[in-house]
DNA sequence: GTGCGGTAGTTTCCTAGTCAATCAGATGAG
DNA sequence: CTCATCTGATTGACTAGGAAACTACCGCAC
């Protein structure tokens, strides 16, 4: 007889772990119809609106490592959504920024990111939403989770 | 003046990938010290107490392609934690089943299962546990998810 | 000013998936 | 029977990220 041992089923991170992927593989589809991955519109929303910002902090709010960031700027900066420019000040550091189309591109994305979390959330009730919504907040806060989460 | 665009916290998947992705990883460190990764720990917890099993019959059931299940097992064959076994009525298929070494595993990684998942979860209330479990696996209901999630 | 430690970004090698092509074997229509 | 077609598994080409080595450069102690 091999001993008893828990299902996968009784942990709630295979539950939460399901759904996540869930949501992220639907969203990741929607953006595929543009041509962008779901790491590249990351990047992206983190440049809108904001001053340009150098690899190194956009890897640690990304939660990716430096390397990471050098590749994924490039894919961007081919498809011309981002401008890298060299900081006359310090000859190692450099910038990253949209470009006027990559600026005008976000609010589009931005609309499928809307509607992927409307359509995956739409049949929890307002008050289920609510609660979800504090708990992960919660456990966001309690677990000192602070970089964005690409993967 | 920029279009306003949705903030990225604006969306439950937001949080809900946060925390899935902190949990997962939680759990990726606990298993790399017995030298195991998430998705070989998966497919043998599907073959434990099972029959042995074709590998296009784990891939359903895992959410992988049958060349991710070729290459996975391939690794367990290789750590001798897992056996191939040739069907000989249809000489094209073939068996999937743990070996003695993988079995007397299982329950040892199990452990590790259990931890993690109180560990992430142990600041929640049993009220909040129950509420995320029963929103977590109705949305599975719903979407009609069925495969496990691997990655 | 020289050199040394730290920092910014890149690159190489590795892991682990996907997709699509392929091979071998089964199966059924005629 | 036999050949087209389907199915099970593998493989090759590709993608994306991590770890760590590497390159270039800054800035400070002396």
């Amino acid at each position: 007889m091999l001993p008893a041992v828990s299902e996968l089923t009784d942990h709630l991170g295979y539950w939460l772990r399901q759904v996540s992927n869930h949501v992220s593989h639907s969203f990741a589809r929607r953006l595929a119809a543009k041509e962008v991955t779901v790491a590249e519109w990351a990047l992206m929303r983190m440049l809108y609106g904001q001053e340009p910002m150098s690899p190194s902090r956009l890897a640690d709010r990304m939660g990716l490592t430096r390397g990471a960031v050098t590749r994924l700027a490039g894919r961007l900066i081919a498809k011309a959504l981002v401008v890298r420019e060299f900081c006359p000040d310090d000859r190692r550091a450099q910038t990253l920024g949209l470009t006027a189309k990559g600026e005008a591109f976000v609010p589009e994305l931005a609309v499928l990111a809307d509607l992927n979390d409307a359509a995956c959330f739409a049949h929890l009730s307002e008050e289920e939403r609510r609660v979800l919504e504090l708990i992960l907040k919660g456990m966001v806060a309690r677990l000192g989770l602070t970089a964005m989460p690409v993967d």
